[in-house]
DNA sequence: CTGAAAGCGCTAACAA
DNA sequence: TTGTTAGCGCTTTCAG
């Protein structure tokens, strides 16, 4: 017996975990040529190797992902920093990473950042702590110096790392990026309610600072602008990107004295809480009022009246992002901008 | 100069990470010191601290997970099993169990087992591979033996490494638990139908074999025997737990020649669901047949009629399984039924 | 208060 | 084909 058997052996049996050299001992072999069975693609005779996976299935043993990991240079993990997995967007983006980084193995870590600006910093820094194959950002970027800059130092120690890093959900000039036609989706949104007759339309915005809540109203505001139609400032109210968020926007807005006839909401969220205020009001949609959302999230279209929005390729946009990310660092960032389109339902008609 | 500085700075200035020595060294002080001063809890000179914390900011220096992980007993890391992220019962509890990790710095890796039972194995075997502080497995037990079996398996590997395994959304005998009372809640909702005057009422079962489907399908038989009312197996059909199954199960139904007034689905999305069927037929709820759900969750209070449920505590579930998990291995089974209660809203009435 | 040294569990040369 | 060896980057005795 050897003097590493014996000093495993006498050990308590308590607590210890299972090693690559419990394994190399019960199958009788080297530590070398467990790892070698185990990683595959290197030459093991076969009574060796058969002698081994019986040992590892007798143990239990698993490879400690953390040992390997310092010698490796992948992890088998990814890093993913999104806003909140309770609201539908977020959770069908992480759905669509989870497919693809499942498909090669991959773990995935999640990170919400509720918002918080310093939260998505920190949590960038315990990735590359984690030294994770690759992180993806999702949502839109907080519009502000200094969480611009801290991202930017964050980009650039992750590249320093060789650790790719893609935005989902925003554009980008130095970095992967995968986001949607926010300013084309609201043009389109915008264009189909001037279509059916509105002209008094209240603009439920995002919280300012957001890049999707800039882009977005952009994209209504041109339209309306090219139509020679001028918005009326008491008619625009902002909001979180929540569903109360979308109500409060439009309580405000009801209990203003301004009339308008459709609501322009950022998002469905927001939408759905127009909608919900609207219902509190007595008034009804679309026979009263038209309201538009943005996005598609799959609940949207069980609501009454179905909601009239555009649809962004969630789970897609997801797909891609990790896919860039797991396919290594970059050469010269790629940027993706998927298109959006209009999908109509109930919830818009034209003005009595 | 010394040689551990000397060999440093020769190599290529590439994609070397930077290390504890590059910090040590460029502040003058050991490894142990820079050690020390990140961990606190240990005394430094007020001199090579403030050296030190220069060194690391200037440096960008954050340290390597893994070789940490190596040395401590602890990673920081949790892992959590769910069903689906895009399913708002499961994006609830993550959500939960984000906000308690994250406030004891906690990094959680999310895997969706999308309902497969070899998957959610697999996932348990790569969780310990990640010796992860604890790992929370929610939703529903799939009920057949080999899943069991493989499980139990697990669970016992787990504890072996000291691992807290803790389950969210079933019961258990021999692992920390966090359940929602499933039976008492379909109780509840068959009393709240009985009341209204139902008596043919249609059953929207969740798929076989699932902990889920027997304790709610049981809660309501339970309840509809014991008032007298036979069920008729011609109104009972199954799906899968979305809303597209409780589209088809209800679809279903209506193409059978059995007529019923209300529906008991196994969950809000299959609610959904069968309200979207109802709509199609030209059935009007609650007028023409009631619905109820299950769960309660947030989109619910937003489809119109609102729709009537139990509600069940998600994200309370999610934040009590991880406390019990990060509290450490277990010294007994701590097992929590969390009470459940009847939501009314409008998609109730008595039938004509 | 500080540094040297050992070693966590694994993989990848390098020898044999 | 196999084993021995040298670390990956960190923390933690153990001396000083």
């Amino acid at each position: 017996m050897k003097p590493s058997t014996v000093s495993r052996s006498i050990g308590r049996t308590s607590r210890a975990n299972t090693t690559i050299r419990d394994v190399a001992n019960h199958a009788g072999v080297s530590p070398a040529t467990v790892s070698r069975v185990l990683n595959g693609g290197y030459p093991v005779a076969e009574i060796k190797r058969t002698q081994v996976e019986r040992a590892v299935r007798e143990l239990g043993y698993i490879r400690n992902a953390h040992a390997q990991a310092l010698r490796r240079t992948s992890t088998g993990v990814v890093g993913v920093i999104i806003h909140d997995v309770a609201d539908p967007f977020f959770a069908e983006i992480v759905a669509g990473i989870q497919e693809v980084a499942a498909a090669s193995g991959a773990l995935v870590v999640l990170c919400n950042s509720l918002r918080n600006p310093d939260s998505e910093i920190r949590y960038l820094q315990m990735l590359r702590g984690q030294r994770v194959d690759a992180v993806v950002v999702a949502g839109g970027a907080f519009e502000n110096t200094s969480y611009r800059r801290a991202l930017q130092q964050q980009v650039s120690d992750l590249k320093r790392q060789g650790t790719p890093i893609v935005m989902c959900g925003r554009s980008s000039r130095s970095t992967d990026a995968v986001w949607p036609d926010n300013r084309g989706g609201a043009e389109v949104l915008t264009r189909h309610l001037l279509e059916r007759g509105h002209r008094a339309i209240a603009e439920v915005m995002g919280p300012p600072n957001f890049s999707t809540t800039k882009e977005r109203s952009a994209g209504h505001r041109a339209v309306l602008a090219s139509a020679g139609v001028t918005q009326d400032p008491s008619l625009v109210a902002s909001g979180h990107f929540t569903r109360d968020g979308g109500y409060e926007a439009t309580r405000y807005l009801l209990a203003g004295h301004a009339r308008f006839t459709a609501v322009f909401a950022a998002n469905d969220l927001m939408a759905m809480g127009a909608l919900a205020a609207l219902r509190e009001s007595g008034l009804r949609v679309p026979d009263d009022v038209s309201v538009i959302g943005f996005d598609d999230v799959p609940i949207v279209r069980d609501v009454v009246p179905g909601l009239t929005t555009v649809s962004v390729p969630m789970r897609e946009m997801g797909r891609r992002a990790i896919r860039i990310g797991l396919a290594g660092a970059d050469r010269g960032p790629r940027l993706e901008m998927l298109p959006v389109y209009l999908v109509e339902r109930e919830s818009v008609s034209s003005p009595a």
